[in-house]
DNA sequence: GTAGATCGTAAGCATCCGTAGATGATATGT
DNA sequence: ACATATCATCTACGGATGCTTACGATCTAC
């Protein structure tokens, strides 16, 4: 075999990094949508649910159930937008950010975990072209 | 932020390839799974469905509509076990290898296409990376 | 002020998923 | 011989996905 295909790969390493990451935001009471939106909250300031939607790649329509939870465990506010009441800005409760900063630091053990038997060197390039891949639009 | 997550570096670069890999698997005719399915027949020798079913990690029960429909396409032919009747033992024929490879070496060009832009020590190591972890087992 | 566009929301639809149960052919253990 | 187990297959289910349409509230353009 020449080269192993990359989506082979990934995507045997996305299942992995997937099921190390469940339990953490198991134990949270987070989904992955929940945790992929309030981690965008945190990066991005007081967003429209319609840019959530977009920096995510969430279904808009989709996105509502999470916010729905979200606000009903009080990790999340919708406040109308005085600027476009049209719009709900979506901003994090400091419950929300309590928990998004303890599933974060959970998740960045289990990532030094995961990479740990890496040649550290290796381990350096792989997050840097993985950045960069990750950035690249056709 | 200190470090970008995996998770999130994963799933983007994982939308970019499935993205670049569909309109080359569309004008064979495939789809991801039956590409999948033609890929894992080519590496391992006489497997079963449920061999088959097991190292795709695809359902056994949604196995059978793709090795029905490749059958039907003539790339693939289902004969009973001689060793076991219950078993069909699934192979590549000289037209489901053609189409096979062809596909392979436009994947490779395009994967190639896609890590150009990298330093070239940090392609090497990036894909020397990708491919331990990708073999990770808890 | 009226027409058209935008935003969040709800509801419907087609597709995919894995599971479970039943079936017929076959193999194995006693 | 008979009971049990396995394999491929089919069907039906519940759940999740994204896409589409509709609707009220609101903003913008003219």
């Amino acid at each position: 075999m020449d080269r192993p295909e990359l989506g082979f790969l990934l995507s045997r390493l996305m299942r992995e990094v997937m099921a190390r990451e469940k339990p953490i935001l198991d134990a949270a009471g987070l989904e992955m949508w929940d945790y992929a939106v309030l981690s965008a909250l945190a990066d991005s300031d007081a967003p429209t649910q319609a840019q959530l939607a977009a920096t995510t790649g969430r279904d808009k329509t989709r996105l509502i159930g999470n916010l729905d939870r979200l606000e009903a465990q009080g990790m999340v506010a919708r406040e109308p937008d005085p600027a476009d009441r049209r719009n709900r800005i979506v901003s994090l409760t400091p419950a929300g950010s309590r928990v998004l900063r303890s599933c974060r630091d959970a998740i960045g053990t289990m990532e030094t975990e995961l990479l740990a038997d890496l040649d550290p060197a290796d381990r350096a390039a792989f997050e840097r072209a993985l950045t960069a891949l990750a950035n690249t639009e056709r």
